[in-house]
DNA sequence: ACTCGCGGGACCGCCCGTTCAT
DNA sequence: ATGAACGGGCGGTCCCGCGAGT
């Protein structure tokens, strides 16, 4: 039924690329992805170079796949489960929750952080995308902060000054997590969360 | 005068090693101690490469350098000049506004700050190093929070967590720097310090 | 007829691979397994050193491979043709004859001899296969003088003391020569090897 | 005393000098005489590389020094012992007893033994003294064997061909030794030159 | 006279991203 | 999707001079 397959089959050649893109990503967890390297990946998934290579024209186009693959898990993993709570404090929340939890489940660290640090003095498409993702993820907690503010769940005031501090948290756990281990970073991010919206309760 | 000499002299070589360092920390700032490399370092400060390579025995030797100079200057910046304020509030504040005055400082971005994110899950002597300093940096600010807290300057709390909330904020600058500009992330960490700070006070 | 191919056929790149190792064969006789360089190889050949490096993991697979090839040619060049003269003292003498013959068409020096030189006091993989293709060498050697014995072709006695002295004429003739010339050596050697059969005939 | 200082005395310089080579003899006995290089040899005499430099012109000479002094000990410890035993065969024997001596008592290989597998292809003043040592050795051998013939202890015979013959054992010896040691080895040879030795009593 | 610190330039083994024909 | 090859770059080592110190 070609209509399914329209919908839902991905060709053979793309679900290897899927598949490079996976263990790409994993590997980019821990080298970064300016770490990431065609020989080793390739050995990794078990193909040659050139077979993986054909996949991405260039080794930029590799790392916005895997730039563009990690954005994606992190909103199906932070952001899209807390839209089934109600708009307000709850959603916002679980979307504090989810992240926390994206940083440990993210063994090494996390892509999109790392890329930041990676791309931030380095113009090009990668550093372009970078930014793109950080600028929709901050509208995407912007809108929330918004809706807990007209929920009357926060004490009225600058959204965006909000979002700033509250991402300063898991940024902190993160930056904590490489060094000191996770045991001890989150619960000083969750703590640092309550305190803060507690602080800003109306 | 000899005697003096015997003391700050740095005899013609070690000059140049520091001249050296110098360039790579600058270079470091914009490509990340990992991103320094020997040749374009030789090139940038006008010496051949293994006359660079000459001070330090290894590419390894020449990054923990970098990472000890950037360590230095770090604390001769933020910490020090803070230390002639009286203690409490006024040295604390000091800390702060002199760290985000660094981060504007550090064209690129801080070496330090970068270390972290490149050696979280890379286990050698640069980790090792980079691990060190920020248990110091944050044994530093610790004291300096205990001591707020002693003169009444803050609510009685958990230090240590205190300090976690506070690093964030510079953490969380320097981060938007890279990708938004300095004009930008600067007052909104500024206001979340102060705002934590009036949260804070007893 | 892929038949044959199958069992014949080398791919195209392992008929570089060994034109690559004919070359370097070529030149480790004038400079020494140890003096194999990768750059000078791969111009010899008219490739890039990476496209040369490729098909030989490491240096010192190259010579690990350079020296079993010697290996090969020696055996092939010595002792396989004369397998089919009689067993006793006619293969024997054919032996030596192949010998001395081997060592004069090899212009530079032998290199299985000179390995022997570069690797005894340097453990590792390149010692390791040159001591098995001593020991194995000295086996055929021991067997042939053997079967002269039980021919009733020679003098009976020990095996292996026979073979020491066998072996020494050659290894005479080959440092001669890298002094003195070929032309000189070779009558002492094929003399010395005749003085010495006739001593031992029964 | 100047007089005595004239026929013992070596100035400071070349007392250093002395220590350096004989340094780099011990080196040049494992990583053979072109295996030395400057650096290693400076920090194993615990001088800078360039204090070492400074006392032979070039690398070359250096090598040429150690050969020499290689050389010299050859004689010393080979060739002038033997002078007290009687001309003719027990001198004869105690020359070939005393080269196997000196193989053991040179751990790693014999530095001249090496040196010829070394430079027998490669044109050079290293080589030409290589050449130059070996034909005097060669003649001091000759000159015995011929004494002993006139001392009716060896057979009538090529004198040249008989030192050919006799060298080829202590060749053998060295060979083996670096392959299966030195205790395999020994018994092989002095068997080997007794026999020949009864092979051609007179 | 001797030794050293410092620096240069060439080279080496190795690895990378990429292209091309199959 | 592959294997072969390329060009460029990397960290590192080598031999070797120059100038100064004692």
């Amino acid at each position: 039924m070609p209509a399914v397959n329209a919908l839902t089959a991905t060709s053979k050649g793309s679900a290897t690329r899927d598949s490079i893109i996976e263990r790409a990503y994993e590997i980019a967890r821990f080298s970064g992805v300016e770490g990431l390297s065609i020989g080793p990946l390739a050995h990794a998934v078990g193909m040659s170079k050139s077979g993986v290579f054909a996949h991405f024209g260039s080794r930029e186009d590799l790392q916005l796949a895997v730039i563009e693959s990690a954005a994606d898990r992190f909103v199906d993993a932070v952001f899209k489960p807390a839209l089934s709570r109600p708009r307000g404090l709850p959603r916002l929340r679980a979307i504090m929750d989810n992240w926390f939890e994206w940083i440990r489940s993210n063994p090494g660290s996390c892509v999109l952080m790392g890329a930041v640090s990676e791309y931030d003095d380095r113009p090009g498409p990668l550093r372009d995308l970078v930014v793109l993702n950080e600028q929709r993820w901050r509208d995407m907690l912007c809108r929330t902060v918004q809706l807990a503010i007209e929920a009357g769940h926060l004490r009225d005031g600058d959204a965006r000054q909000y979002v700033f501090e509250l991402y300063a948290f898991p940024l902190a756990v993160h930056h904590e997590k490489g060094l000191f281990g996770y045991e001890q970073a989150r619960p000083r991010g969750e703590a640092a969360v309550a305190r803060w919206l507690s602080a800003h309760s109306p």
